[in-house]
DNA sequence: GCAAAAGTGTTACTTTTACACCCATGC
DNA sequence: GCATGGGTGTAAAAGTAACACTTTTGC
């Protein structure tokens, strides 16, 4: 798989938009390449597809090169097939989102392994450039559905520490949906769907009043949530 | 693309689940293979896409041999690619859900120039046999898209004729989410929206009170919704 | 003591639910 | 005149939105 001929046909390959979330703005992971076409371009982490690898496989596979980290939340959310999409053929790219966590994580992504980027970097979505072939277009896609999704399915928890405070879980929400949030209708609504778990612990290393760490549940969402939530407004 | 050799590699394809609504009954089109591997199952209309065309073409195409219809409304939701989803090699399919107006419409799919099938038949979703390849559980996948998605945008509409009767509509939710909903707050809810044209017409040839027909109105609709629709109870 | 964020309730409004009868038509 | 589906309103309950002050902590 190294040595692509100058034409190939009908290869695909998996790109993987990957989402983090610190010092209060959500991040993506990007890599600038080091090979052609593109070089030097930011680009989404992504790959070919070996012939006989899962494409759910090679998206970890991806993951795991890029940031070091495996069994992370990741899923399929579009395919990307334009005819001029990659300038040396026809190249279909299976796009997958995933979501890390970061706080208290920094050295996350120095890639291990991946050997097709210089270096990577966490880029805040609000710096974006415009990236490489058609991934502008593909992050755009991602953000659209995760924006959709965390408004009634708890993928927000991905993103945090498994220890949190409600204020982060707030700003990751207000971040996402790019509006502000009502502090005590947040907390109420949250709190009513009794999906975390409060623990006995605080905050550390504030200067001010320390907040409640909170973990989510699985068993009591599992337990409440034949209906989903709901962050619309 | 006629003759490919027994062993192929790399290849992709396009799936579609094509819904209809008719007799009360949501279903959707099934072709009886006439060729290997799965001679003679059932399966999704779907064949691989040509070196140079664009997959929502390949869609297009595929849906207009099975059906004589174009300008559908189809939207690609999911890409399957397990290792052994197809006997011959590796396959990944890329597949859409596309929607119909069956109701008046009968003679749809005879398949004009399909030649990848002896015949084309409307299945009941009540009724469906087990199908080729990974087919079930790609119309399954399709399935769970459409119940989601008709709770809060107008695709309802892609499957009843352009005049429609109140009581029709809410078969198809009844139908498609699976749940009886009360006529009254039906009412209510949807011209409240105010996205439906009220016609001057009635329906005809029924032995009981004719009912009022409506439209789907796509300038109010526009206008009227950057918020969405909500019908999920 | 002051700066910074944590934490907390009530009220008005909107939306959703539950529910039953008369009406118009074709036969 | 009867069978069939068309068409309509109200009240209770639940959910959502708007809004401001006191508390705790570290420095």
């Amino acid at each position: 798989m190294e040595n692509l001929p100058e034409h190939f046909d009908s290869l695909f390959s998996v790109d993987c938009v990957i989402f983090g979330f610190d010092e209060g703005e959500l991040k993506i992971l990007l890599i600038e390449r080091n090979e052609a076409p593109f070089n030097g371009w930011f680009a989404l982490p992504g790959y070919f597809v070996e012939p006989i690898e899962a494409i759910e496989t090679a998206a970890q596979r991806i993951l795991f090169e890029s940031t070091g980290l495996k069994g992370i939340f990741m899923e399929q959310f579009y395919t990307f097939g334009a005819l001029g999409r990659h300038p040396q053929g026809r190249v279909i790219t299976v796009a997958y989102y995933a979501m890390i966590r970061l706080i208290g994580n920094k050295e996350v992504a120095p890639l291990p392994t991946a050997h097709f980027a210089k270096r990577a970097v966490w880029m805040s979505i609000k710096d974006m450039p415009e990236l490489a072939f058609d991934h502008s277009r593909i992050f755009r896609k991602s953000f659209e559905k995760i924006k959709n999704k965390i408004s009634y399915q708890p993928i927000a928890f991905e993103l945090l520490p498994e220890k949190f405070t409600l204020t982060q879980l707030q700003q990751l929400y207000e971040v996402v949906l790019n509006k502000k949030l009502d502090k005590r209708n947040f907390r109420k609504k949250m709190l009513a769907y009794d999906i975390l778990k409060e623990l006995d612990e605080k905050q550390k290393g504030v200067s001010y009043r320390a907040a409640k760490l909170y973990k989510f549940d699985k068993r009591k969402y599992a337990k409440n949530f034949q209906k989903e939530l709901s962050f619309t407004r």
